[in-house]
DNA sequence: TCATTAAATGAACGATTGTTCATTTTTTAG
DNA sequence: CTAAAAAATGAACAATCGTTCATTTAATGA
């Protein structure tokens, strides 16, 4: 026998994933070419076919990496050890921004590029995804059973408080004006108070008895 | 003189813009194709090109449009009659809600497809997206300086609340559980809690003393 | 009705797409 | 060193891309 396997391989799939991923993220799946990606790797474009069997491989390879190590990466000691609602939110924030300011094109990547994927792809994400929406949502409900909490909807409260956290990727710059702990603590003081218990006393303007008033759209939307 | 303009050419155009919205918005601006286009609108490719000179500028119109409409269909009063800061909060919450679920195609194509907008147009669009973070900015930086609301940060929590608003659009469908009006109290509830002035003994867990313990990322990120 | 021109056609352009494959190069086991 | 297979090459495939253009169709003012 000869060569049965090699850690080149394995090397060449790495910066194929990693060239995908950053060209991914920068010009969005269908605008990337296989020659492109050969380009950045420095390879020729039918190497590409030794590691992948398609475009839409490389894509699902990446996506899914992602959102199982983002799941296996969340630390369980926050879920079991502590019964504070209140603590585990403030872990979970954090984790979230830290894990989501970390790795930023991984997560622009598997937001943006849902479409993409073929249908049998996109399910498994789709409920990679539900999986961690279920830990938040979890520790919403947690905080609420023990009065900790007030959410008039979990589900909306934990879709709100996500889109919060991973907007974080759309504008934060790792050498902007605050530091990643600082914008930590903003998140974490916006999301508490957001869930927070109202006092007595708390002026928190209710009209809701307003029957939803209708915006006037101008435009030229002929169509409509 | 024969024929100096007909009602005919600006109806065509308004059937490509409307085609092409709902085509990009589903697969993304570089996976649809001009004959796609035509297909959907129901004439022949070149005909395309009667009205738009290039794809890019069929693109740059749908946004461009989007951008002025929700900047013109904000309500001037709320602004200027109002000196409440909650108040012009609360009517700002609302306004963006309706909007952008009425018009979630043009909401989720403005946002997603930045990207693929060439430099010049890029700006172009990027400085009324400011325009109207602005908005939103103002009533925070009124409702602070009247001590009506607590923001550590401005900016940040500018973009935080934006996120969650225009999140709604990624899972709002118009059949569902809740209503536009659900929502949008759902909405304002969360909202204004987020900026609320902590009351004398809110428990909000503070430990910003810690210094921003590193999460642990596995994964087989070995070009790190 | 006629002249004029906007509007639409549909074939065609060169470039690029994802993918295949015969061939060559490189690496490892024996 | 040699045999074998992994890995890379680069030309080639049919299909499709955005765009152009000579031509035809259709709508309008006079």
């Amino acid at each position: 026998m000869a060569r049965p396997s090699s850690i080149k391989g394995e090397q060449t799939r790495q910066r194929i994933l990693a060239s995908s991923l950053r060209l991914f993220a920068r010009s969005g799946y269908a605008a990337v070419s296989m020659r492109e990606i050969a380009l950045d790797v420095g390879v020729g474009a039918g190497a590409l076919y030794n590691h992948f069997t398609t475009k839409q491989h490389i894509l699902m390879a990446i996506m899914e990496d992602h959102m199982r190590a983002l799941l296996s990466a969340y630390p369980d000691s926050t879920k079991t050890n502590q019964s504070d609602a209140h603590i585990q939110l403030d872990a979970f924030v954090r984790f979230h921004i830290s894990y989501h300011v970390a790795l930023p094109d991984e997560v622009f990547l598997s937001y943006m590029e849902l479409r993409a994927l073929e249908p049998d792809n996109f399910k498994i994400i789709e409920a990679l995804r539900r999986n961690y929406e279920a830990i938040l949502k979890d520790i919403l409900t947690l905080g609420v059973q023990q009065k900790q909490m007030a959410c008039d909807d979990i589900h909306v409260s934990a879709m709100a408080i996500l889109a919060m956290l991973t907007g974080i990727t759309s504008w934060f710059r790792q050498q902007g004006r605050l530091t990643r702990h600082e914008i930590e603590n903003i998140y974490v003081s916006l999301v508490m108070r957001s869930v927070a218990v109202p006092m007595a006393g708390q002026t928190l303007a209710q009209n809701n008895e307003q029957p939803a008033k209708t915006i006037p759209i101008k435009g030229k939307k002929a169509h409509v």
